[in-house]
DNA sequence: ACCTGAACACCGTTCAAGT
DNA sequence: ACCTGAACACCGTTCAAGT
């Protein structure tokens, strides 16, 4: 990689996390490139699709999540762990506006750019769940596609603006129903 | 209204129903009207923004749905029809892909021409709730904003493709954090 | 190697001109 | 009243031409 594209590349990403702090997910890869002074084309030539862009943009963020579900397997309780580590998730793809769109989609798709950060992070998140169950405080019938997924349908919906209020009392209730600190009475009557 | 408008609006809302079907709520409303047969303009002059054309759309079902809850609050018991109310909702939001998006973020916009149906959807799920709280299998920490949230949450994510398939078990879980019948143990300690 | 401008086929909005 | 085509300002993709 030449010294100016490598410029180029770092400081298209600079840009680019401003713009899609501003516009969220869906920002447009037109003004990114004309905000970083370069061709839409050169930014295509990085960054050849909007995933592409976002791997880049996230990867920091993720390993880092992922890092600290393996840190939290040791310094804490199963469902303590369990619990902050969901907390966190929560709070990153909120972070960023519409990113938990563009994670679930990947998430189900191995060709994405993302897939790989996403699978780490899922598999982090299915090893502390796993643990919390051999605990016997997360409810057993649950695995780890539906640890993430739970994570981005609550990260989904605190991002919508009426809610982002409600994000602790909403994130209790889900919680509520990840974990099992209760006599496991007969639930399935009612559904 | 004039006859031929009339025709074209009933054509273009028939032509707009299998778009969508097809490419889901974000689908081009230049194809609707290239579809119809009929100029950009026209569509837009009986529909001026893209909700309006789903206010339409989605009225008869949801007016539907609304009316369906008042007959279960006479027909079953309390949490019985919660429940199984709030199945009807989720199914339907998956059936138009995309539409969940939508209703969310026009819960929250009084301007938005859905408002009105997604408040009257909104208020008769809180009755339900009510019901099931009075009666105690309901969590009472819990508000008609919140169930729609929650339904909206789980309706975006089992429209994921990937979790389609666990739609019937992430239902039975967030069921779960719904209703309340195990003795009330400190769920905050976890939290 | 790397960058760029331009052409392309889209999109929704707006409005003057037609019947 | 109602419809329409066209102009406008956008979007992402692609590629021949430049350094």
């Amino acid at each position: 990689m030449r010294a100016d594209a490598r410029k180029n590349y770092s400081h298209i990403l600079a840009v680019a996390r401003d713009v899609v702090a501003e516009h969220g997910a869906d920002a447009s890869m037109r003004d990114i490139a004309r905000r970083a002074g370069v061709g839409l084309a050169t930014l295509l030539r990085h960054f050849p699709t909007r995933e592409a862009l976002f791997e880049a943009l996230l990867r920091t963020n993720l390993d880092a999540l992922t890092e600290k579900a393996g840190e939290l397997e040791t310094s804490s309780s199963p469902d303590e762990a369990l619990v902050s580590w969901f907390r966190e998730m929560v709070a990153f793809v909120q972070s960023y506006s519409g990113v938990v769109a563009l994670m679930a989609s990947a998430h189900e798709d191995p060709d994405s750019a993302l897939y790989a950060t996403c699978a780490a992070v899922h598999s982090a998140g299915a090893r502390l769940l796993l643990r919390a169950q051999t605990e016997g405080t997360a409810r057993a019938d649950l695995d780890g596609v539906e640890l993430f997924g739970l994570m981005s349908a609550l990260g989904w919906l605190v991002g919508q603006p009426g809610f982002a209020p409600r994000e602790d009392h909403l994130f209790h209730v889900m919680t509520s129903a990840i974990l099992t600190n209760r006599p496991c009475t007969d639930i399935k009557k009612a559904a």
